[in-house]
DNA sequence: ATTCGCATCCAAAGCGCTTTGAATGCCTGA
DNA sequence: TCAGGCATTCAAAGCGCTTTGGATGCGAAT
């Protein structure tokens, strides 16, 4: 059933059918109720594809998920940020089209997208320290906001992102104030600003107390178990190994803590974990105590947020830029404690 | 820049630029190279919407997420799925849109999707065993896919699944022959036609060796890693524990683990654990000789399938449904080992 | 020389909607 | 009685594309 079958059926014009369900005011109450009855009586709905032609706006947005030829991994927190966007796009009324764009054609995807006029904005994900795909969308004119920030971009954008810089210090500052000294950082990959933020308030922290980062203490790479896991292992089998860890990922602290287990350590006791927890649906981090102390925030709170900003945005273009930043709470669970008093070595007296 | 105007200044009609672009054959030759480079000089890409409008055709297919306002729950498998999907879409130039369909107006959601035009057909995610969307999809007409089945429809429909319940008997039997007895079963949720098949494998194997299932080592409810390991610590308190787990999925198995490793019991020698594996990317039960014991099948590598599927059903709409069955293979890993032999309890001799 | 076929190109209709500009009918006030 | 105002309704244009049904011109066949 289409707005001509419809207006047919009733005896009007499409105008008037058109008007009295789009809510204009010059339509007569008595008529506006009988095109709602048959519309709804026909189970009519307009053609997205021609309304959107005819108004110019695709009600719907692209998110983008970046697909590398050479390593098959999607981003963990993908799910739940989607999750938490789609809440706010069903209710606007908006569709949520995702668009996989590979490494290599990044630009001509994202001028694709544009030009293509399928979506009236798009969130980035992911973004790195150095990320051309801002100004690249600033200049093509498509709103957008952006899941995080790049540290080296110097124009105006929209963003959402958490305040990476100080969990990562506050969650080594807790390390610190524990005890802990020889502390390692399981971070994400590096090139991505919110891994190179994690990396800077971890430092700062230890530069405060006068405790020099150790390099061998340092790795990066996805976010993975098994990450988590071999960079543990193989740091928990050196001559000096780490009496905490801070890790990137709910994820990769399970790997941290597997190999915790295979050392025949204690976690919480012998080695203390503090993780980042984007608090994904299926991984919660729970019970009074929570099993991890963590860092937390609500990735699928990010994506409602991102998702609000980019309405906002597509509604009234011509807005300032606008930041908002999300705080991470430290909260202490099970898997921090004192550190150690160093077991009697050769060297001890 | 809009096809009138690339035509104005090839100073050719839109008919002979768009099909000079589309491929069809009544165009000269050098006409349709002048026009190539003029599209890509000036960055034309034809306006989707309009396109579609005038095909008739989307080139979008939509993917359902059921949102529901009760529990915030992402299916953990929904990000690698939906990834091995956009693969194929993105090689024959189709939008994925993500619905967010929440649970009280299901049907209504189905229907608006198929009327509003926007997507060519849909993919049918999480069926449950009495799955009242095959029939309401078969009855709009729309082209769909399922992955997964729903055992009480009665229609044909394509799907693509894995043999669940075959897995499931498979991966008792090896625990039976390993010598287990008392083996427990950490389910999803049995609504769901998965989780369903999963207990019959479970339960057949089990009866076939005349060992008769304990309804107290039998849980089931969302795949997460906390309900791994509430079931697991409970069974694990009983008097009777299970040495043997099945589990549902690597995120219920890492919480089984932690269940384990809290009662002082070592994985793979007081307690064997075999899990289901859908190969996530971020959580790879990776290693020359896996973590868990598993029956694995990778969910991107259905998502591919599913998503080929439907593009061959929207190009011919009449074709009689197929049927693709995925073998889950069983790979021993280290979380399995023969039943150790009865600890001395009062009741022994 | 005329016709036919072929290669090439084009004008215009149409997809289903919104929106502009105008028409219609009725009531009020002069 | 008639102009003017108001409330309703409508016909038609237009969004940017594809596609139908010709046009046009040229060389080959008659």
């Amino acid at each position: 059933m289409n707005l001509k079958e419809l207006s047919q059926v009733l005896g009007l014009s499409q105008t008037t059918v058109s008007r009295a369900l789009n809510g204009y005011p010059e339509v007569a109450d008595a008529t506006r109720r009988k095109v709602q009855k048959a519309a709804l009586a026909y189970n009519y709905r307009p053609n997205a594809r021609a309304k959107g032609l005819a108004t110019g706006r695709a009600m719907a947005v692209a998110h983008v998920i970046p697909v590398s030829s050479s390593h098959e991994m999607v981003n963990p927190i993908f799910s739940d940020f989607v999750a938490g966007a789609s809440e706010i796009y069903l209710r606007h009324g908006y569709d949520m089209v995702i668009s996989a764009v590979p490494d290599e054609g990044e630009e001509r995807a994202y001028r694709e997208l544009a030009a293509k006029g399928s979506v009236d904005g798009i969130i980035v994900n992911r973004p790195r320290v150095s990320d051309p795909r801002i100004d690249l969308l600033r200049e093509i004119g498509l709103p957008f906001v952006v899941h995080g920030r790049s540290s080296e971009a110097t124009a105006e954008y929209n963003w959402v992102d958490v305040n990476n810089r100080r969990a990562f210090q506050c969650a080594t500052d807790f390390l610190l104030d524990l005890g802990h000294r020889r502390i390692a950082l399981v971070n994400g990959m590096e090139e991505m600003d919110f891994a190179s933020r994690r990396r800077v308030g971890y430092e700062n922290a230890l530069a405060a107390r006068g405790v020099t980062a150790d390099p061998a203490l340092i790795r990066s790479d996805e976010m993975t178990e098994a990450h988590g896991h071999s960079a543990a292992s193989a740091m928990l089998a050196e001559s000096e190994p780490p009496t905490g860890f801070l890790s990137s990922s709910i994820i990769t602290a399970l790997g941290i803590r597997r190999a915790i287990d295979e050392a025949g350590l204690m976690i919480g006791r012998d080695v203390s974990v503090v993780t980042f927890d984007d608090e994904l649906s299926y991984l919660r981090n729970g019970g009074k105590v929570p099993t991890f102390t963590a860092t937390r925030s609500s990735v699928r709170q990010a994506g409602r947020l991102c998702a609000e900003r980019l309405l906002s945005v597509i509604a009234d273009p011509a807005q300032p830029a606008r930041h908002q930043m999300l705080q991470a709470e430290l909260t202490v669970g099970k898997s921090t404690g004192p550190a150690p008093v160093a077991a009697c070595r050769p060297s001890c007296p």
